[in-house]
DNA sequence: TGACAGTTTAAACAGATGTTTTAAATGTTT
DNA sequence: AAACATTTAAAACATCTGTTTAAACTGTCA
């Protein structure tokens, strides 16, 4: 239609092929997988040549594991680690961070939900880019969980039972992203949107705190009756 | 290097070939997927013609359902549903038993291990085997496990409470098949054997009940402090 | 033996894949 | 304006995909 407008969007700038192809990456990655996602798709999405990929990037594996940390700037820019926590939180309140963090970086409906399916897809079909991103990431997630959970179960905690606790609470958030699609077929009324994700926190905080103030009355850690 | 012995299961049955040919559409599909998984490989795995796929099944995905019923049957033959369980068992223990089941199948080393993998990946890349999956399969375990729930959260509980909490329950399950790449990464020295799965469906079971023990116990569904 | 249905085989099919090539276009510097 | 490096473009590359074809082979019954 309209020929040589000055529109900064539409193919100006010289060195943002790389860019607009970076971000065409992690959407069809983050919905397609590594090795489902095609260039082809990628390059048809940002309106440039096939091989741009190659020019650019080098070759298909490395544009993903720019598009990996590419996309883990953007949950992280969107919603901290901390979620603005007072510095004498409770651990309580800590754990609720926590939780209500995770639980919006999945239930994001933008940018910020792409590395969370990245993420996904990694742990059933991981490629090489899952060893830094364990190192990089989910390490210190990890150890910042285990924090809470010491002070919540109190000095006598196995180190083997704060891992088990951690990662009770973190499969409950990780649930929802992982089964969301039989959770559709299976509860097709329960709300997927932003307002529920209060709700669903605060169960699993609740949940969660409940199991744990449990643990730390008893000692041994052999009864089920 | 002996010629034409008589042992059996050396290609002598006559429509032997389409069970050989399922048996190694299973093993290939639960390790890489619907997609990434290759007829040629599958046929290779068989030691068969590449067009006995289509001849016996008549196309791939087929193949992939008949696939999924037969490692639904291998798993649930191994272990049964409610695991030899007492008619008069106690929630608690119908519970343990439930936690107990479904880890067995994950952490299985044979056959009945196929199936939960296959289904982990029909949930990250969900093809049209899902749908009937969830009706024949997921939906009663779902209302077996909201039944036992129901028992141990008493009367007054609503119907999203005993969902989610059915969910908080079978997430701390499925997060052992699920993230196995990552837990490898993050704890190397955690055992992956059957030893460790009792004391897992231990911790789990214990987390969970004394979870629902305390929201029995208290009404108001919004307390955090 | 001869005819016939069931099964297996090698080869080829059309399409999609990631990547490379070669040439044209573009921008920058002298 | 001329010379240069950078970037884009269309086409072709080899390989892999699921599927089909047509001929060969198998066993069974007459």
């Amino acid at each position: 239609m309209c020929l040589n407008t000055n529109d900064p969007s539409e193919e100006a700038s010289p060195a943002a092929t790389r860019q607009v192809l970076l971000e065409a990456a992690v959407v069809v990655f983050a919905e397609r997988g590594f090795r489902a996602a095609s260039v082809r798709e990628i390059c048809q999405r940002a309106a440039v040549n096939v091989a741009a990929v190659n020019y650019h990037f080098g070759d298909k594996e490395s544009l993903y594991a720019e598009a990996l940390t590419f996309a883990l700037h953007c949950a992280h820019a969107k919603y901290p680690a901390d979620l603005g926590l007072a510095p004498g939180a409770t651990p309580a309140e800590r754990l609720y961070a926590f939780v209500h963090s995770f639980l919006l970086r999945i239930f994001d409906e933008g940018r910020a939900a792409w590395h969370g399916k990245m993420m996904s897809r990694e742990m059933i079909e991981p490629t090489a880019a899952l060893d830094v991103l364990v190192q990089a990431e989910i390490r210190p997630m990890s150890e910042q969980l285990s924090r809470i959970i010491r002070d919540l179960l109190g000095r006598k905690a196995g180190e083997a039972e704060v891992r088990r606790c951690g990662m009770s609470v973190v499969s409950q958030c990780l649930f929802y992203e992982h089964c969301r699609p039989v959770i559709a077929r299976l509860f097709p009324d329960m709300p997927f949107t932003a307002e529920g994700v209060e709700r669903l926190a605060d169960h699993i905080t609740r949940f969660s705190l409940a199991a744990l103030e449990q643990m730390a009355r008893e000692k041994p850690s052999r009864s089920r009756k």
